[in-house]
DNA sequence: AAGTGGTCTAGACCACTCA
DNA sequence: GAGTGGTCTAGACCACTTG
């Protein structure tokens, strides 16, 4: 059987082959991460259930249910007992806020609205081709944006974006969306992230976007977020006000 | 074969029984969190291979596996290919600062001294149940603690700890200990934690066991840790000096 | 009743570690 | 070379959802 799988890996153009040590289950992951992206499965679709699949890709079930729970485990589907196994929309509120750490007072996290106050693309500064592992000559793109929560500031981001993964960042729309929302548009798949919590004090230019007095303390959040396959693929900087409650929220174990 | 997993574990006063719905490989999950616990395997111990435990437990191989899988991804065990299966030390280095996520400036996490300012143990007020998830009259120890990087001090603790869970703190050697030190003396598997991380101002006593002046700005970390069965374990408030670029390091997906 | 994912079995062979 | 975990196969039956 492991034949009928590498030559339906290869008749697909897929980066896989009959002399690939890369064990089977993850070829097969990798096989369901190309089909969202090229969008011949589309977000909230079901898909064929894990027999057919198994079958279509030349493996036994149980291989096909490893890779299947492993791109769950992804949050590229989701599988429903009785029900079948859907394509995740990365663009649903569900999983547009799942890097929105900032929660309020009540603790959800916080839906407000977003204004971008600039973008413009340029070559990689030194400290962001440290982050973001670009090279010399490599272009970004900045946005600058202010979110707020009933009319009343609270969270100034200046987010930095590799141009590789986002070719065209140009209209105020594409710059106010959240990153999950960006990333489905342009067919990357996120991962994981990791952030930085200081506190500092805030510059004239970001006090006044706030709307509060120069050197008033702010919660510094330093965040990259990496796409699945480990490559960098934002660092924000984000300074947030931490009055009314507003907290960070972090998980772990 | 099911039968002799099932008369295997009543035989053995197991939380299973043949009528139990729970799927097995969860009942066999349970059964090696037992013998950690017991201390019938101890800390870095290599336990049986799959094959034999399978047979003892009266688990297809298949089974046993995805037990023991299981029970690696809750840091209980380590598998290694071609050396066996390790019980976890959960007092060593790479398992107790597991929690801590305060780190200095290079990006590695403090190891700092610890110094107990004092220990009590009282009935819980009404906000200490309310994040223990405990009753009126339960009891619970209250350890104030002050960390140190160099003979610095730059972190002050105030842990309340479940005495149901933790029955006797009163040495103050015990009460210097990391929570997954001491989860380990007392039979209790740590699983998930969160922590809100806000702004606040030291007040008096808190800035004078800190060594800066009453007001200062510090970074306010309220943590919760819960046992693998997610019981609330203990309460932390964590006051933390951010000079000498200290930072929280979050990591999500 | 039909279809789905979830659990479970009973093997086989491979890759890795170590004496 | 012996022993370990990692991968893979090819089924079976169960629990759940929906028409």
């Amino acid at each position: 059987m492991r034949e009928a799988s590498e030559i339906y890996a290869l008749s697909n153009g897929l980066p896989t082959s009959r002399f690939s040590n890369r064990p089977l289950y993850l070829q097969v992951r990798d096989a369901i991460a190309q089909r969202i992206v090229s969008g011949e499965w589309k977000p909230s679709m079901a898909i064929p259930n894990e027999t057919d699949l198994a079958r279509e890709f030349g493996v036994s079930p149980g291989t096909m249910r490893k890779a299947l729970d492993l791109a769950e485990a992804e949050r590229l589907l989701t599988r429903r007992q009785g029900r079948g196994t859907f394509v995740n929309d990365q663009s649903s509120q569900e999983y547009a806020v799942r890097y929105s750490n900032v929660r309020s007072r009540d603790g959800k996290r916080i839906d407000g609205e977003v204004e971008v106050l600039s973008i413009y693309e340029a070559t990689v500064s030194e400290s962001e081709g440290m982050r973001l592992r670009l090279r010399a000559r490599d272009r970004v793109h900045h946005i600058r944006r202010v979110w707020s929560d009933n009319g009343k500031p609270y969270l100034l981001e200046d987010v930095v974006l590799s141009a590789r993964l986002f070719p065209e960042i140009r209209s105020h729309d594409d710059a106010s969306q959240r990153l999950a929302v960006l990333a489905q548009k342009f067919g990357v798949l996120l991962g994981r992230g990791d952030e930085r919590i200081t506190i500092s004090s805030a510059e004239p230019d970001v006090a006044s976007a706030l709307h509060v007095a120069s050197g008033t303390t702010v919660m510094r959040l330093d965040r990259v977020i990496y796409t699945l396959q480990g490559v960098p693929a934002e660092w924000r900087l984000g300074q947030c006000l931490t009055d009314d409650g507003r907290y960070y929220m972090a998980q772990f174990s």
